[in-house]
DNA sequence: CTTGTGCCCTGACCGC
DNA sequence: TGCGGTCAGGGCACAA
């Protein structure tokens, strides 16, 4: 599940390709897939436009075209994006297709599950979206959570209040930060949000340095997968030890979720 | 305003 | 070998 590390991985991979080439060709296989505009409309908007940057907002993958607005690329659960030759054939579940001019490749949309979208943004980031986690400040965190009772897991899951963050390195980052998972966000400490921001940091850059965490679908423009997922303390890891104390990992069930935490390291101290 | 729930969707997996 | 059930969850609509 493509989080901030794997969208920033993609970023990374697509910029050398694609910045500075003007659309030549864009194919909507699934005019479904296209949100918030009719899918021949954003073809309109994109094409014979050159490509001035490729930037990552949480979750956000951005295609800044030169007479302004950008194609938002979003992966959902099972978003790739690929970049292939163009005699490759074509896997099941591709739905967009974009060709540059002076290109032997060309890049892919395929989501077998199309939680993920393509859409079409003007300004800095989406609506609705909060600060990039990677961005975000402690004491911004900190004024955001407070005078609320939702529970820390939540809150980090939540995009309005930072962005990028799902639920692998929210879970990860708890864990490494000693935080119960049901804490209500009011009652953590201008200390606490410091410690949680940098070990949030913390496990996405180095999932970034690792490639990216790959469950079940992540991989990157190469289909090649990522390692930090050997790295997850917690995350998928329901009844191993703990390395920390060597209790069990427990699984709690939120909602559609699950929240993978230690009871003996994030539990003992603090409740909410 | 806040917080919680259910839905969209496919493929992998499990037990029989 | 197949077949039904369960699970994964980002983002959104909607309920309380």
């Amino acid at each position: 599940m493509p989080e901030l590390p794997e969208v920033e991985i993609i970023a990374n991979q697509l910029r050398p390709i694609v910045e500075g080439r003007v659309l030549a060709e864009m194919l909507v296989l699934r005019p479904d897939y296209i949100k918030g505009i009719a899918a021949d409309h954003l073809t309109t908007q994109c094409m014979g436009h050159r490509v001035i940057a490729v930037r990552r907002v949480g979750k956000a993958l951005l295609l800044d075209w030169d007479e302004g607005g950008s194609l938002c690329i979003r992966l959902g659960m099972s978003g790739r994006v690929l970049v292939e030759k163009k005699t490759a054939e074509l896997v099941k579940h591709t739905h967009w297709i974009l060709r540059f001019d002076t290109s032997d490749v060309e890049i892919r949309g395929v989501d077998p599950r199309r939680f993920g979208s393509l859409s079409w943004i003007v300004g800095e980031k989406p609506a609705n979206m909060g600060t990039d986690a990677l961005v975000l400040k402690p004491e911004e965190l900190m004024a955001r959570f407070s005078g609320r009772k939702m529970p820390i897991h939540s809150a980090l899951l939540d995009q309005r209040i930072l962005a990028g963050v799902g639920n692998i390195y929210a879970c990860e980052a708890l864990y490494k930060a000693q935080i119960d998972p049901a804490t209500s966000t009011g009652l953590l400490s201008l200390e606490e949000c410091c410690l949680l921001m940098e070990k949030l940091h913390d496990v996405m850059k180095r999932s970034i340095a690792t490639g990216g965490s790959t469950i079940a679908d992540y991989v990157d423009v190469g289909g090649n997968m990522g390692h930090f997922a050997d790295e997850h303390c917690v995350y998928g890891r329901e009844n191993q030890v703990c390395p920390k104390c060597g209790g069990l990992i427990k699984r709690a069930r939120k909602g559609g979720r699950s929240i993978y935490y230690c009871p003996g390291c994030q539990c003992s101290g603090s409740k909410a």
